[in-house]
DNA sequence: AATAGCTCCAACCGCACGTCC
DNA sequence: CGGACGTGCGGTTGGAGCTAT
């Protein structure tokens, strides 16, 4: 059962705002303020209008210094940019634009600058076919000891370029695979002088941490992990680890290894 | 001129979260 | 502690106005 309406629909007034309307809910905010109750507000100001209906208005349209459409080539590239960021958090990119509302921000962003941002994303992509798994699995210790800039001319570095886009379409949910293929935002470190590395760890965002240790190189390790997650441990030629029910997490799934210097996240 | 399709945006809806009692 | 309630938010809708046929 979900939770009651917050005024009855079948009396309150519903739909476009009369001038009228308008003028008697400026005139009573900018009189008594709205009081720190929106409910309450409308039958205070003698409006038949639900809080909610009050408030939206309000912010979205009456409140002084308010700007409507207009939006420049650089509010373009703010919004974009933001976006690229956090995602359709369209308050927090208001917030960062003075007179703007969430509400015409993602107006916009739906009818105009999504068709805009598409256009961007795909501009910066060089089609080309998915390459083969195998190649997505370069041993850490290939990776290990190199310093990023080192890491950066890699021809491994070079591949996750190359084929930047084509990694999540790949791989199976719940499918045994790699932490190197399923790392979203994955950062490999290793201290500068590694041949070996004595201990890691493996982040999962927004779940515990797990540690992990690896004697020898990091082609194995054991690895602890608590609660939900279940992770096996294994060994293969191509890959440091193993981790199985993933497909809950893989998106966060980073991986993280002492004292290297950090690579930008890759994908 | 008629109308079908499209674009734009104000307004609504339902959910999540915080606060209060 | 937990339920009720208010607020804020992102997603969606509906209709007015515009454009193409």
């Amino acid at each position: 059962m979900g939770r009651a309406p917050c005024c009855d629909r079948a009396t309150v007034k519903r739909g476009p705002w009369s001038p009228d309307e308008d003028e008697v809910l400026k005139g009573y905010i900018e009189k008594n303020g709205t009081g720190g109750n929106w409910i309450a507000l409308p039958h205070k100001a003698g409006l038949n209008r639900c809080g909610k209906s009050c408030r939206l208005r309000w912010l979205n349209y009456l409140r002084p210094d308010i700007k409507h459409g207009g939006f420049t080539e650089d509010d373009d590239q703010v919004i974009i940019s933001l976006y690229d960021q956090i995602g359709s958090k369209w308050s927090v990119i208001a917030a960062k634009m003075p007179g703007r509302t969430d509400n015409d921000i993602k107006n916009y962003w739906n009818t105009k600058l999504k068709k805009k941002y598409v256009a961007q994303k795909l501009s910066n992509i060089t089609p080309m076919p998915p390459p083969p798994l195998v190649a997505l699995k370069p041993p850490l210790t290939f990776l290990a000891g190199m310093n990023s800039e080192e890491l950066a001319s890699t021809d491994y570095a070079f591949y996750q370029e190359e084929h930047k886009g084509y990694m999540h379409e790949q791989i199976a949910p719940n499918s045994m695979v790699s932490a190197m293929e399923r790392a979203d935002n994955l950062t490999v470190s290793a201290s500068d002088e590694v041949s070996s590395v004595a201990s890691s760890s493996v982040t999962v965002e927004n779940y515990n941490c797990m540690n992990w240790s690896s004697t020898g190189d990091l082609k194995s390790g054991e690895m602890l992990f608590s609660d939900q997650l279940e992770i096996g441990d294994g060994y293969s030629d191509n890959c440091p680890f193993n981790l199985t029910n993933m497909a809950d997490f893989w998106v966060n799934f980073e991986v993280k290894a002492e004292g290297f210097n950090s690579l930008a996240p890759l994908y």
